[in-house]
DNA sequence: GTGGTCTAGACCACA
DNA sequence: GTGGTCTAGACCACA
């Protein structure tokens, strides 16, 4: 279930594939498993199928998927991706941190906010 | 003395944002100092000066600098906007905290990631 | 027997046919000896008639095999066959290697992948 | 002068992505060097730009070039993108080798072809 | 002007 | 039916 933000800016293509990669993180899809065709999915959002299309191949590009014409698209293997989108994302972490400090953030703000988000419970988002 | 990225993938204009934003930060900047004026800045960085224009528009629309017509662009009480800045940057860190949750990031990951970062000095860039 | 390679992007027809023509090749398949029908085969391999027929129609098209209404596919004269895809092989190599050299690649860097692969013994792949 | 081919059945924003790649390669496109714009080259091959679009950020996400949206599209530096191309492309020899071995090309045949290759002079295409 | 996104719709190879 | 390619054309952010 993909729910599309028009006013946020980040192209649909984008959200599209966040969403693939966040439900391969926590488990919700996994290795093999079909996704919905491009025409499905596209129908099904309301959106041209050349979107979806972009996203998909982006995706196996990343090797995150793979695809078979006649048959669908599939998650690849898993461990090798989720490793990549690990590193990109500790490193998003890194950089607003260093732009947090610069604004004048002090260590115990930075620590609560840590705290904050690992106590959540299992959903982050 | 601003020096610009043009691989990064950052706009011009939000580079010279953010540039202006941290010698606010760092008090190289203060209160009701005046900026290079628009043409001034544009020449001196070989840039387009449409895209001053914006970066100087952005940061009086967000209460950052004030505009005198005739006189040129100044900096804003540091308080106010300082606050605003901080505020926004430290729910940065909490997004991307999340999205790094959501990848499988640890606790103690991250903890050596904020270590990292208060450890290294003055200097956070 | 035929283990097909869905993640590999090679089209399956192309994957059976480059199997016959490897048993061809091997001499495990020799001149009028039947090849399973299409229906059985594709049983056998779980995918679409359609799929087996486009193989077979190819093979039939390049002078590999024959086919007899009502009877089945069989292999043709193996030595005609034979010297036509040898030429076709030779040919691809020329090819790869321009474009290798092209992209910087060596006389010896060359030599050494020739010997690699003419000392691996029987079964090259 | 990119020439295309419309009955090779490749792709045509493939050939653009192979002749800017064999361009570098040879070193007739340099460094931080102006690729023709998308809509420039789209015009002058007489096809949609759409096809420029996509080659262009096909070969930006191998790191192959640069894009910078409102200036243009830029080679990226040569070292990186050289040496995966050339590694790509012995991969190809020694694939095009077992094949060719395995329809019965003898070494003598294979070194022939290869000393044609190397003995041709500067330009191989 | 330049690259980037998106829609609408056609046509193809493959299964 | 399914993914892949391509055209035609609109609109946007950025310089």
């Amino acid at each position: 279930m993909i729910t599309l933000n028009y006013q946020s800016g980040m192209p649909i293509y984008q959200q599209i594939k966040n969403k693939i990669l966040e439900e391969i993180m926590l488990g919700i899809l996994k290795a093999d498993e079909q996704l919905p065709t491009v025409r499905t999915l596209a129908r099904e959002l309301g959106i041209n199928p050349n979107t979806i299309q972009k996203a998909y191949q982006e995706l196996e590009g990343e090797g995150v998927i793979y695809s078979l014409t006649g048959k669908g698209s599939f998650i690849q293997n898993v461990g090798v991706a989720g490793q990549k989108i690990l590193k990109e994302r500790l490193e998003a972490v890194t950089k607003a941190l260093e732009e947090a400090k610069m604004a004048g953030a002090t260590r115990p703000e930075i620590d609560t906010l840590v705290t904050a988000v690992y106590d959540k419970g299992g959903n982050a988002k």
